[in-house]
DNA sequence: TATTGTTATACTCTATAACTATA
DNA sequence: TATAGTTATAGAGTATAACAATA
């Protein structure tokens, strides 16, 4: 019998086997994502890590260094350098908790508002850019996918 | 007029504010999926991107370093330690190119086709247990997705 | 004893400049 | 001169152990 499908012969070498995993194309893509976010961030002073942390302290005031680095899954030694980055830079201060003096409540400061706020809307921007060409409803499924991807991952060294 | 939707006020801080950005979100996925995929990969010897090298050599035999490079999107300078590992553990063989004395030409050995094989059906399962919950049109659209991203960023750098 | 934040440290991944040997 | 592979090095991101102050 005919083959339906002839298979196109193409003279380049390439990474065909590897196109199926996720793993591989999440590695690539986010490589990107991280160049352009930061060049996005940078005129701010600010990373992605800086960012993200940023905002997570201004929509919860008076949070713990310890509950940062939980929700931003990062270690708390690693928390350390970010913070002194941000508390350096003026966008936020780390306060002594009255009610537990070993603890510090962490704050955004008038000056980091407002650069959180320009900078929240780079980072719209980019997101925009880096998604073109895709539907509102497939961007929507593309991140519920990354946090089944995070969450199934997650999931599998705790209990698995 | 009464709120149609009313808003659940939770007690637990949380990362609200970064949840619709895509590279958050894929920065944690990521996370999670390298952690598995190399404990996945370990007991082959092999990490994230030795696993792809050989993958990649595997497929289109031959193959000189900066092309390797290229197709992998990392710089030659990281390859060679990458290559340096594959070719100790006995995967792989840099043999000189006859026709250019510079280069050098990658081919898998018999026993890099072996642990190669076996690896890709660990790789595919522990891409099933990352993916689970998302069905096959699901888990497509996500791998599309991820591959316009990273042209998207791409093409941002080269002529943006 | 346990916890909060910290220091020190190490390992991985990535990026650039400069070298060598060939072309 | 330009290119292939290499070396050296520096910068992020991440991980663990151990410490001081406080609970």
């Amino acid at each position: 019998m005919a083959a339906p499908h002839p298979r196109i012969v193409t003279a380049e070498p390439d990474d065909e086997g590897l196109r199926g995993h996720v793993g591989y194309n999440m590695k690539r893509a986010f490589h990107m994502i991280q160049l352009d976010v930061n060049a996005t961030l940078a005129p701010f002073g600010l990373r992605m890590v800086t960012f993200s942390a940023l905002v997570v302290v201004m929509e919860n005031p008076g949070l713990r260094q310890s509950q940062l680095a939980e929700i931003l899954a990062i270690e708390r030694p690693n928390l350390v350098v970010i913070l002194d980055e941000l508390e350096q830079a003026g966008f936020l201060t780390r306060d002594r908790a009255p009610d537990d003096r070993r603890a510090y409540a962490l704050h955004v400061t008038a000056q980091g508002l407002a650069v959180a706020e320009e900078a929240r809307l780079a980072v719209a921007a980019h997101d925009r850019r880096m998604t073109a060409g895709l539907s509102d409803a497939e961007l929507e499924l593309v991140i519920t996918a990354l946090r089944r991807i995070e969450r199934n991952g997650r999931e599998g060294r705790t209990s698995g």
